[in-house]
DNA sequence: GAACAATGATG
DNA sequence: CATCAT
DNA sequence: GTTC
C-alpha cells in the first residue's frame, strides 16, 4: 500500500486523533450514540464508554445539544456522574462533532463549550427551594422502601438546640440541588431495593452493598434513566444492574424478583431480620427450626432482651417519624441533660440534620467539655426513665463504666403516641466534630469518605482523625498520630474534600 | 481476584 | 469469638 | 453487586 496515494483521507480519518471521548448517554437513542462512536472511531479518536472514578484521560465529553443548553441539568448530570470540572476537560454538544466531520478538522470552538464559569456560575446563582416530596404511604409494612425526599431543605434548616462548641454547622440554610426526580426511577428504585434487602437478610453483604451503591447513585441521578447505556454510564451501576433497569423499562418487572423474593424463605428471613438484635444468622437459623411468623418468636425461647424488646415495639419501629416528633423528643432529652448539667451541648444528628422528613430515629449527640467527669449517661437515663419517657434499654446502662453510646425506646406523653428508637450519644469536646461527622452519616457517605482517609493513609472514626496510618490490607501496622479537628469543616479540609453541608450528605462521595 | 469503614455492645 | 448494632 |  502507497500511503501517499490517499493523503486526504489519511487526514480527515485522523480529526480524533489523542481525542478521548466519552458520550453522555442521555437524550441520545441508541442509534445515534452508536453512530457518534463509529465517527469518532474512525476519525482516530477513542471513544470512552464509562467514566472511571479516579484515572480520566477523558479530553471530552459530549452531551446532547438540548442538554448542553440547559446548564442546570449539565451540572445535574454531570457532579453525579463524578465529573471534575476542574480538569480540562472540553464539554461539548453533539453539533461539535457533526460540525468537526464536515469541516475535517478537529475544531474546538467555544460554541459548543459548556465552560466551567458557567457551571459554577449556575449552581451559585441558583436558589431554588421546593418543597419537599413527602410520600410515605402509611400502612406498608412490608418493603421498607424508604422514603426520599431529594434533599431540597427549606423548612426547617438543622436547628441547634443550643449554641456552643462549633459555628460551622449552624447556619447551613444552602438550598441543596435537584428535585423533580424521576417516576420511573423510583420505581426501579423500590425493585432494586426488595433485591438488597433479601440479599442483605441472607448475610450476602456485598451484593447488598453493590446493589445499595448503585441504589444511591440512581436516586442522585439528575433525571430519567431511559436505557441500558444511561443507566451504566452511572457510576456504581454495573452490567447487571444496568441490565435490570433496562428489563424494567421494557415490562415494568423484574423477574430477579420474584425468583429471589417470592420463596417463603425469604420472605420469614427477611421479616425477622426487621426485628431489632436478629440479624442474618438467627433469622436463617430461627427459619431452619421451622418458625414461619412473629407469633411463633414469642413462643420462641431463646429470645435476647433485646430482640424480646424489638418484638414488643416491633409495628411502632417500623415507622419513621416526622420532623416535628425528633424535635419534640430532643427538646425533653435536652431539658433533662441540662438540668444534670448546664454546659452541655445537645445536638440533633442523623438523618434529621441531614434534613429528611422523616426519620427512623432520633440521633442525639452530647458533647461535654474536657473538665467534666460525672456519668453522664446514668444520670440521664435515670431521669428519663423515672419521668416514664425512655421505656426500654437496648444496651445496659451502667455507673462508673464511662459509657458513651446509649440504644433504647422513648415515647412522648400523651395519647396515641408511638414508641420511637432514642440513641444518645456523649463525647469529649475533643471528638465534637468527628462525633457529629459520624452520626450524621448517611451511612454510605460515612463509608465513602473513609475509604478517601484510608487511601491517603489516614483513618476517620467517631473519635478522631489519623494521620501516618500504615495499613497492610485491613490491618493497622502503627498507631498514626492524631491529627485535631475543631469543625466538619476542617474534617474535609484535611482529607482534600470539598465542604458538604448535611443536606448533601445522602449519598455517597 | 481482591477490596468494599470503623467501631461498640452482647453473650 | 460471632453476631448485631451505629 | 461494582470497581480497580
Ligand atoms: C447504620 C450506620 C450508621 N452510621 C452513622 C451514620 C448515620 O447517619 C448515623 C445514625 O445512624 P441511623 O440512625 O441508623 O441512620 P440515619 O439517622 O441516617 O437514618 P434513619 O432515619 O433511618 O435513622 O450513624 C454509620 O456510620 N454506619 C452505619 O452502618
Ligand atoms: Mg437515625
Amino acid at each position: 500500500m502507497d500511503p501517499h496515494k490517499r493523503p486526504l483521507l489519511q487526514n480527515k480519518s485522523r480529526i480524533f486523533e489523542n481525542c478521548y471521548i466519552y458520550i453522555l448517554p442521555v437524550a441520545l437513542g441508541k442509534k445515534r450514540m452508536s453512530l457518534f462512536q463509529t465517527q469518532i472511531t474512525n476519525g482516530g479518536g477513542i471513544c470512552v464508554s464509562k467514566l472511571s472514578a479516579t484515572k480520566c484521560n477523558v479530553t471530552h465529553i459530549v452531551l446532547e445539544d438540548s442538554v448542553v443548553k440547559d446548564s442546570e441539568r449539565c451540572v445535574r448530570l454531570l457532579s453525579s456522574i463524578n465529573v471534575d470540572t476542574n480538569t480540562a476537560v472540553k464539554i461539548v454538544g453533539t453539533q461539535w462533532i457533526s460540525k468537526c466531520l464536515k469541516e475535517c478538522v478537529c475544531l474546538d470552538t467555544k460554541e459548543f463549550e459548556l465552560s466551567v464559569e458557567k457551571i459554577t456560575d449556575k449552581v451559585n446563582t441558583k436558589s431554588n427551594s421546593k418543597p419537599l416530596n413527602e410520600d410515605r404511604d402509611p400502612g406498608t409494612v412490608k418493603n421498607d422502601v424508604a422514603d426520599f425526599a431529594t434533599c431540597t431543605v427549606e423548612d426547617s434548616p438543622p436547628k441547634k438546640l443550643k449554641p456552643a462548641v462549633s459555628e460551622e454547622d449552624v447556619c447551613l440554610q444552602s438550598s441543596s440541588k435537584p428535585r423533580e426526580n424521576s417516576e420511573c426511577n423510583h420505581l426501579v428504585i423500590a425493585e432494586l431495593q426488595k433485591l438488597a434487602n433479601a440479599f442483605r437478610s441472607t448475610g450476602d453483604q456485598w451484593r447488598a452493598y453493590g446493589y445499595e451503591k448503585a441504589i444511591s447513585a440512581i436516586k442522585a441521578y439528575g433525571s430519567e434513566i431511559t436505557s441500558y447505556e444511561e443507566a451504566v454510564s452511572i457510576p456504581g451501576v454495573g452490567s447487571k444492574i444496568a441490565a435490570k433497569v433496562s428489563e424494567f423499562l421494557a415490562s415494568g418487572h423484574l423477574r430477579k424478583v420474584d425468583e429471589i423474593c417470592g420463596s417463603e424463605r425469604s420472605q420469614v428471613v427477611e421479616l425477622f431480620t426487621k426485628v431489632w438484635g436478629v440479624g442474618p444468622a438467627t433469622a436463617q437459623s430461627w427459619f431452619q427450626q421451622g418458625f414461619r411468623t412473629l407469633e411463633d418468636l414469642k413462643a420462641n425461647p431463646n429470645l435476647t432482651k433485646q430482640q424480646k424488646i424489638g418484638l414488643k415495639h416491633f409495628d411502632d419501629i417500623q415507622d419513621r417519624m416526622p420532623r416535628q416528633e425528633v424535635e419534640q423528643i430532643a427538646a425533653v432529652v435536652e431539658t433533662a441533660a441540662l438540668s444534670i448539667e448546664p454546659k452541655l451541648n445537645v445536638e440533633l444528628c442523623g438523618s434529621y440534620r441531614r434534613g429528611r422528613t422523616t426519620c427512623g430515629d432520633v440521633d442525639i449527640l452530647i458533647t461535654k467539655q474536657d473538665n467534666i467527669h460525672t456519668d453522664i449517661l446514668p444520670c440521664l437515663l435515670q431521669q428519663l426513665k423515672e419521668s416514664g419517657f425512655v421505656t426500654d434499654d437496648l444496651v445496659n446502662i451502667e455507673v462508673s463504666r464511662n459509657q458513651k453510646k446509649y440504644l433504647g425506646i422513648c415515647r412522648l406523653p400523651g395519647e396515641n403516641q408511638k414508641h420511637r428508637r432514642l440513641d444518645i450519644f456523649v463525647v469529649p469536646e475533643s471528638e465534637y466534630a468527628t462525633a457529629l461527622m459520624h452520626y450524621t452519616g448517611s451511612a454510605l457517605f460515612n463509608r465513602s469518605i473513609r475509604l478517601v482517609a484510608a487511601h491517603k493513609g489516614m483513618s476517620l472514626s467517631e473519635h478522631c482523625l489519623l494521620a501516618g496510618v500504615v495499613r497492610e490490607g485491613k490491618e493497622m501496622l502503627n498507631d498514626g498520630y492524631i491529627v485535631p479537628t475543631p469543625t466538619e469543616k476542617s474534617i474535609f479540609g484535611l482529607l482534600g474534600i470539598e465542604y458538604r453541608p448535611p443536606e448533601e450528605r445522602e449519598h455517597r462521595l
